[in-house]
DNA sequence: GTCCTTGTTCAAAATTCATTGAACAATTGA
DNA sequence: TCAATTGTTCAATGAATTTTGAACAAGGAC
């Protein structure tokens, strides 16, 4: 983990709520809560919500915040909810947020290409 | 009820997220869970945190995005949260939301005002 | 009616946040 | 090594939010 993520314990619910009042991070969130089964997301495959520039620092906001973990693999940022520590921290929050981020737009629309860059 | 209030099945999670993202609006909102097991406060009563200006700034984005209801009472306004309608929309998220909430020092700075106040 | 209290409106200023583009690093794979 | 991929950094712009003050209503007390 090379970058800075803060501590279970320090994510503060003022900070999340902050990083979570935003379209564009919720569509990301969307697309984990859709997409991180397994594995999560890696940046690029977010291309359809914003430029990569955009992308690094929204997806900066909601590590900080301690909503999403980086992990560096590659030249390639993996990008996965922190559904265990939210969890602890905020029972049922984390569940709530994700029922309305599936439903906006931007989500949809990213899926998809997403999907035609998977049979690509 | 004179001033416009989204009815309970409009109230979007995105808008709820995007005011409660703010530090004034929290503190705000911490006050008020601890001071409306009755009747709510009057927009007076949080002159702790901000100008009076300001605070109907920040209560009208409360009460646009149906965090809380704004009841004119002769010239003040009663300020009471929507805990029925958001409990019944998004289940748990506001003792969440306030859990956190009244640990912010401006509540305790605004609280103390608030009771030297009703004391002279 | 005349104050006083409470809160609003409006326009301006200040601040913060989001977005962009150019240049750069790091890794992978040929 | 060379090129392609992936993402970062930095400074600058643009946009949205927040804050302020002066002037204004509307109601209550006298």
């Amino acid at each position: 983990m090379s970058l800075p993520h803060p501590d279970a314990d320090q994510i503060a619910l003022p900070n999340v709520l902050a990083a979570l009042g935003d379209e564009t991070r919720l569509a990301i969130i969307g697309c984990l809560a859709r997409c991180d089964a397994m594995n999560g997301l890696v940046c690029g495959q977010l291309g359809g919500l914003t430029s990569k520039t955009n992308l690094t620092y929204h997806v900066a906001k909601l590590r900080e915040a301690g909503v999403v973990n980086v992990r560096p693999e590659g030249t390639k940022r993996r990008v996965t909810l922190r559904r265990d520590d939210l969890d602890a921290r905020f029972p049922g929050f984390l569940d709530t947020v994700i029922a309305s981020a599936i439903d906006l737009p931007l989500v949809d629309i990213t899926l998809r290409q997403l999907h035609e860059a998977v049979q690509a």
